[in-house]
DNA sequence: GACCTATAGTAGGAGCACCTACTATAGGGT
DNA sequence: ACCCTATAGTAGGTGCTCCTACTATAGGTC
């Protein structure tokens, strides 16, 4: 009935909405989703750091997109690009204390809002998360940066 | 349990996804998304021109986006910037029988793939439409170019 | 040891989104 | 007639995405 092209119109649509409202609220922070994202995982990391080819990996973005990120991220202070020890070709990129500090205060900023999925009923939003998860399990992504399991050592992390 | 910006990260990915697949069909084209979007609008319109600013409204987009859109277009001979009769502040943006051809052509490649959401039980596609809708509702946005009965007007034209 | 393929990252460029700032016109209020 | 605000569109710049093409290193195979 809905037909696959209205529903993926219809994901656009919403992503962009969704989209502004997060950057709205990270820009005071000085962070763009994606540069949020990027520092979220490398948080999330047992050392703290990461090799450029993983990052891409887990963001579902291009190695090109990693270059541009973490050039910016470098500049801002909030990563470090450091060499690999044993291979070569790899760059790890190292979240300072700068970076932890910022996505810290980030997350608070925008864990508390609603995005206007508040209209929602629970469960409505329960399933639409459930719907996305099976989508992207489907194409072969698998969450990391919205796992659930992942943020709780965010948050033991600045607890 | 979800938290707004599982969720909200969620659908950025299912967008990421979306959009690759939709635009490796529009591709043969010589189409993107966003210019396929502008020449289906214009083809829903009872005119086959619009002002630039409606076109904005409609996709949702910002003014100057639709200026680079509608540059790219024009280049490509599928529409045609128009004086507006009455009004001189205004552009009106004409699709011409090539942008006609092409945006039918289009149609066919995108309106019979499934984009992977085939793997999704047939209700829950449905749902997940109904909870789009709803969200863009609240946000103020209203379907017109991925709405069902404009569609028919399309198919009508190319019938 | 010399090749050969795979992997890691970067350079340069296209496309679309946004922003601010600017010009031109419209339409009301005085 | 004159302002004054709102509206329409464009110019220039930033950020993120992708692409192709390139260099450097790793780790095999002959």
């Amino acid at each position: 009935m809905a037909g696959a092209l209205a529903v993926a119109t219809s994901i656009m649509r919403v992503q962009q909405l969704l989209l502004a409202r997060i950057e709205d609220l990270l820009r005071p922070h000085g962070l763009t989703f994606a540069r949020y994202e990027a520092l979220v995982l490398l948080t999330f990391s047992r050392r703290g750091s990461l090799p450029m080819s993983r990052m891409g990996e887990r963001l579902m973005i291009h190695p090109t997109s990693v270059t541009n990120i973490v050039d910016r991220l470098d500049a801002q202070g909030f990563t470090k690009r450091v060499a690999h020890p044993s291979d070569r070709r790899t760059t790890l990129v190292e979240i300072t204390a700068s970076g932890r500090s910022v996505v810290e205060e980030a997350t608070g900023a925008v864990t508390g809002a609603d995005f206007g999925l508040a209209e929602l009923a629970p469960e409505q939003l329960g399933s639409l998360y459930d719907v996305m998860r099976q989508i992207r399990a489907d194409a072969g992504d698998f969450p990391t940066v919205d796992n659930p399991a992942a943020w709780a050592t965010l948050f033991r992390t600045s607890g």
